[in-house]
DNA sequence: TCTGTTATGGACCGATCTGTCCAAAATGAG
DNA sequence: CTCATTTTGGACAGATCGGTCCATAACAGA
């Protein structure tokens, strides 16, 4: 019936997605986002409607592809030690050396104060990763590994903080040794 | 000799700075900018030259009036693990009631990518703070309220990374049941 | 090959962006 | 009061912003 579409809607949304996370939300010009999608005009605004939907779509693709837990194994039978280290690690690195963060966070600080719908998102997709990070420690804590007369909760929500902590950090570029520092203070944290 | 000027040069960069504090870089128009400060184009850009310069020069007025040391008094003779918990407090609050957080970390988040000024700028902050924290680990420690086994460094660092993930946490407004429970976890760290 | 449908590129739009410029108003010194 | 100086508001400018629209190209089914 009809001319097929020349471009594959997610892998151009993973484009977006980067041009987001590595610029901003209002840095990020259409011209920039057109230009990373290969994309024309036209196309992008039949697809997604608008910047703001395609920012609101991103964020979506993000919280399912790139969120923290789709990076790191936290299932992984490493101790608990070494599975923090990569915790901090990937969020640091991600931050510092291609300026790849969590886009909640960022969206967070940007976007709170200006659009609501935004804040409350990522408001959420921390709230899902307290979630996932609570679990982690309970489940190490019935492994025997963490004790458990520590409240889980409190331990998640304090490395949740921490990782958030880490991007900023990344984000400046402070010197490896301030994330070799954290990550010990963190591990300490947990046994 | 000439017509005295009719604006207070440092309450006009006031105004800026809460402006870019609550707004970020980008999303701050000059208009929004001269609203605030409430002075003429032409006397804006006699005296500050861009909107670039003005956000510098609200970087510097930020880290000498209103960066962290001079909102909490590390000094204090009040009990480690309150002054811990006034400063975690302060800082989500800050982000979250009015939005008005730390503009180093901001930058660092929405700068770093395209300002390598301002992230060099925001990274000297940093460590200015982590220094600030460390002397009153240190000074803490003195008064034989920390071990002396614990590293002043690493206590300091992983404090401050713990403050900017309030920070952000802040922003996104997540409940402040969040804000306690890392308070928890940070003053177990100090003891 | 013809037809109906859809994707595409690019012209175009008004609004807003940062920044420049200048005539007029205001002011202190003599 | 006059003069020299400086501030001020607002007009102006070029660029870019996000977004619309349409003629044309490309394609699937009959």
């Amino acid at each position: 019936m009809a001319r097929p579409r020349e471009f594959d809607e997610e892998q151009v949304l993973d484009c977006a997605m980067d041009v987001f996370r590595t610029r901003g939300y209002e840095a990020a010009s259409l011209s920039d986002l057109l230009r990373a999608m290969r994309i024309s005009k036209s196309s992008f605004y039949d697809t997604f409607g608008s910047k703001r939907a395609l920012y609101r779509r991103s964020l979506e693709r993000f919280a399912q592809t790139q969120a923290l837990p789709t990076r790191v194994d936290l299932d992984s039978k490493a101790p608990v030690q070494n599975v923090v280290a990569e915790l901090c690690g990937v969020v640091f690195d991600g931050a510092a050396d291609q300026g790849r963060g969590c886009m909640f966070g960022r969206a967070a600080m940007e976007l709170s104060h200006s659009h609501p719908d935004v804040r409350r998102r990522a408001a959420a997709g921390l709230g899902s990763l307290e979630k996932t990070l609570r679990r982690f420690v309970e489940r190490r804590q019935a492994s025997g590994e963490i004790p458990t007369d520590r409240d889980a909760r409190v331990l998640a929500r304090s490395l949740m903080a921490t990782l958030y902590g880490l991007e900023v950090l990344g984000h400046a570029r402070v010197g490896r040794g301030v994330l070799r520092d954290v990550v010990a203070a963190t591990q300490e944290m947990f046994d």
